[in-house]
DNA sequence: CCCCAGGATGTAACGTTGTAACATTGCGTT
DNA sequence: AACGCAATGTTACAACGTTACATCCTGGGG
């Protein structure tokens, strides 16, 4: 009886809306999203995704603009983002290439780092597979 | 006598600016350091450094909105910037491990990458070895 | 039971970043 | 001199994000 449902908060709605979508929401689309929900103010959807980011449910993707859910648990670890620039597409991938590269570029130049923006944009495999794009 | 001077435009006013300062800008910030050199408009700001960034002479930072100097020729391999949020100062480095780290992501998902977005926030070595920042 | 402290939300206004559409200017070429 | 094109300006707006302050709701202590 731990888990004796507490309040909800727009701050879970906001969860549940960006894990309906397939893919990054801006801040104003979850706004549009909710209206119907009762959120009516920017502030109150920065505000959720402030909170849902510090506590690692949510991501941002700095190159969109935009945030997505996060894959699940990978703690500390840094995640890469795959992006499509043909259907919009984007992939979370925990990658210890990637931890290890910061940590030698970190080695060799005293380069402390805390929190790293790994955004990589092209072609998802179906639509680099598939017709070109234009 | 192939270099007969150009005329010298807004962009290359832009770039000489970006170059002056040891840090990424704003494209508001550049816009007021060449008020007296007849800047006037964010537009003119904005196609310079299009423009700039097309010829891989500047680079734009998503994590800080905002754009600096390339460090030099490093035709198609990818940057890695380093940002130091203590002191704000932003160093490119290229680093084969990366790119590897992207080709096997790649290899492994069938994603085809086309431009990457690698920065890492932390402390740089000057500010990480003195006083802590609070 | 009432009150109150604190978290959640709203409101309004504003700041920053970026773009679109269209007009004008300036300079080299013919 | 006239044309053509790149560069620049003007204006307005769209998109993203923050600040300051007011209000509301709810659970717990007196």
């Amino acid at each position: 009886m731990e888990n004796r449902s507490k309040r909800v908060t727009h701050a879970d709605r906001v969860f549940d809306y960006l894990q309906s979508q397939d893919r990054p929401m801006s801040a104003y689309d979850i706004l549009e999203g909710l209206r119907d929900d009762g959120v009516t103010a920017s502030t109150t959807v920065y505000r959720a995704l402030e909170k849902l980011t510090e506590v690692g449910k949510v991501h941002r993707i700095e190159s969109l603009n935009a945030w997505t859910v996060c894959c699940g648990g990978h703690d500390g670890k840094t995640p890469v983002f795959a992006i499509c620039d043909d259907c919009g597409i984007v992939t979370e991938h925990v990658d210890d290439d990637f931890a290890d590269s910061i940590a030698g570029l970190s080695q060799r130049t005293g380069f402390v780092p805390n929190h790293s923006v790994l955004e990589l944009h092209g072609r998802c495999s179906d639509c680099s597979t598939s017709v070109p794009s234009h």
